[in-house]
DNA sequence: GCCAACGTTGGC
DNA sequence: GCCAACGTTGGC
C-alpha cells in the first residue's frame, strides 16, 4: 500500500516568486531555504504527490494564494555552489552540499487568498504551525487543516 | 519603516 | 556549552 500522503505549506513573497509565477512555470524548484528545519523537510520528508499550500508573505495581505503538489524529492540546492547567486554559501559544495530542494508542480490558483487575519479566526486552524512558528518558510499541515484551507477558497466572500 | 521573534555565529 | 551580538523574517 502506498504510503499516506503529507500536507505542507511553503511560504514565498510574491515579488520574488508568486503562485502566477508558478501557474506559468508549472513547475519549479524551491531553491534558496537557508533554514535547518526547513531543509530537513524538504530532504528527509516531503514526498512526490504531497500537496503544498503555497502562502504569499508579506503581501497584502498575507495568505493562502493556491495548491501545489510535490513533483521531484529532495536534491542538492544548486545555488549554493554559484557564487553569483544571493543564496551562495561557501560552506556548502557538491561533495557534501548543506542545502537541499524539491520541486512543485502547480495544482490550483486560488479565485481568492485565504488570507491570515481569516486564518486566525477558524477555530480548527489555531493549532497551524504557520500562526505559532510564523517564521518557519517549510512547514507540515495537517490534512484536517489543509482541508478546511481548501474550503475556505472555494467559499465566497 | 518599525520592531518582535527567532535563528545563527563566534568569543570565551 | 553558554550567551551576547547580530542578521533575517514577516506581520503590522
Amino acid at each position: 500500500m502506498a504510503k499516506a500522503i503529507q500536507y505542507w505549506l511553503m511560504k514565498s513573497e510574491p515579488d520574488a516568486y508568486s503562485i502566477h509565477d508558478l501557474a506559468k512555470d508549472k513547475t519549479t524548484h524551491w531553491d534558496g531555504v537557508r533554514n535547518y528545519q526547513a531543509r530537513n523537510f524538504m530532504r528527509d520528508e516531503m514526498k512526490i504527490g504531497d500537496r503544498v499550500l503555497f502562502y504569499h508573505s508579506n503581501d497584502k495581505p498575507p495568505g493562502v494564494a493556491g495548491t501545489a503538489t510535490v513533483c521531484k524529492e529532495s536534491y542538492p540546492d544548486f545555488s549554493a555552489f554559484d557564487k553569483k547567486s544571493k543564496y551562495f554559501d561557501a560552506k556548502s559544495n557538491k561533495d557534501k552540499p548543506r542545502w537541499f530542494m524539491v520541486d512543485i508542480k502547480i495544482d490550483e490558483v486560488f479565485d481568492r487568498v485565504v488570507s491570515l487575519p481569516e486564518i486566525k479566526e477558524v477555530v480548527s486552524l489555531q493549532d497551524m504551525v504557520l500562526l505559532n512558528n510564523s517564521r518557519l518558510s517549510v512547514q507540515p499541515v495537517k490534512k484536517k487543516e489543509f482541508d478546511v484551507i481548501l474550503k475556505l477558497a472555494k467559499k465566497k466572500a
